[in-house]
DNA sequence: ACAAAAGTGTTACCTCTACACCCATGA
DNA sequence: TCATGGGTGTAGAGGTAACACTTTTGT
């Protein structure tokens, strides 16, 4: 039977209890395309059917940390490798059909590691590209919201390099805008961009061919935080 | 004692059970100040301290909806008067030394109306200058990212309306941007700005003398949801 | 008449776009 | 040497900041 350990809040806060859970939009760009990691529920409700991963969070973790556990039970990654950061919450009485339950989405812009979807909970996990997707509970909306607020936030801050690689070309970050914005951008003028814009991208020294052609140079990451100059969307 | 309806949560469930409330960041322009609303705490913990307006979600509303009704309860007003919008969810183990809560809090952007902020719970509720308070729970930190956010979305959408009555000039809405910003901006320029963007602000026709001076004409909100081009902040 | 606020015109500067052009490599 | 991708230069379009200037009111 439920015991309650803190008698005070029983008066206040009874019925008025919720399940809070953390589901996760990781994002990666695989194989030329934007993909997120999707979960194949093994029960009911929803059970067959592809689904954002998640859980519940745990009595003595923030959100973030919650977040953060999922990512790494998930992918089996270190969330300093990418960027996660809070997305919204959802919480409409009818979005599980097992009670009312509070969902805090997180979105994670992860590289394309050669992680093979660690374990998680024995479940069937992979990445899936992004549109035309059919998902559990109200997983469209919140992917759909994901994808509005990687596609903005590459616009003004340096967030494109957490799809990157440690180590990576002018061309290779171009690629990231190109695919998240489903558009074509002008190589020369991108290149001024992103190599002018102060604390964006630093040279590494190093060069390396990737295919054909003059070899390009490695970048790694900057300190910026917010781009100066944005890079706006056509 | 506690009765719960479907057995079926229960294995899955009782364990991870949460309080979940919503908190209201409103803010409106009065007296040339950006200030927000709060009400004193009449009970512990906190007593006697102010704090973010809130409350529990009830069984049958989502979470927008707990937010427009937290709002009309406190201010009497309609939601649709001003602006709302989910601003992020806080949920640090000890944020509330009751017990686990979750909030997720809203922003609200208002005009200066007449209403004396009305009823509540009895409470002590008024409107306080931002800036220096000392807020009960983890309030300070949710104030402030409510403020940054009004200060960002100033920038490119066109919700500094949100802060002025149906009819407006554009000096006072110069005036909005001035006081969340902290900053003066060149008459001449925002004049121009403002009235060329597309759809940010339609001309009524009406003019009024405000104080001295020639008469300014009178502008309501354009259909506009983003501003093109944006509104930098010096 | 004068002060004050509304609104327009002008100029120098800056950024972006489009594209011509050169550079460095593999085949 | 040729194709390919990396990278620089430059001219025109358009937005911005600073400020001179005109318009329209109250006192």
């Amino acid at each position: 039977m439920l015991t309650i350990k803190r008698p005070a809040i029983i008066v206040n806060m009874t019925l008025k209890m919720t399940s809070v859970t953390v589901d996760l939009v990781l994002l990666t760009i695989r194989q030329d395309a934007l993909q997120v990691l999707l979960i194949r529920r093994g029960i009911e409700p929803f059970a067959g059917q592809w689904a954002l991963p998640g859980g519940f969070i745990h009595d003595d973790e923030d959100l973030d940390e919650a977040a953060a556990r999922e990512l790494r039970e998930e992918t089996g990654l270190d969330p300093s490798a990418g960027h996660l950061e809070q997305l919204a919450t959802y919480g409409c009485p009818g979005r599980d059909p097992r009670g009312r339950v509070v969902t805090v989405a997180y979105l994670a812009l992860l590289p394309d590691l050669p992680s093979p979807v660690a374990g998680s909970d024995a479940a069937q996990a992979r990445w899936w590209p992004v549109g035309d997707l059919r998902l559990a509970f109200d997983h469209d909306r919140i992917l759909a919201d994901g994808l509005e607020r990687a596609r903005a936030k590459l616009e003004y801050t340096p967030l494109a390099t957490a799809f990157c690689p440690a180590e990576f070309t002018v061309a290779e970050l171009r690629a990231v805008y190109e695919t998240v914005w489903r558009t074509r951008l002008d190589p020369r003028n991108f290149h001024r961009k992103v190599t002018s814009a102060e604390n964006f991208i630093e040279a590494t020294g190093h060069s390396v061919t990737r295919d054909r052609g003059r070899p390009a140079q490695l970048f790694r990451r900057g300190p910026a935080t917010l781009l100066h100059p944005p890079l706006l969307r056509p």
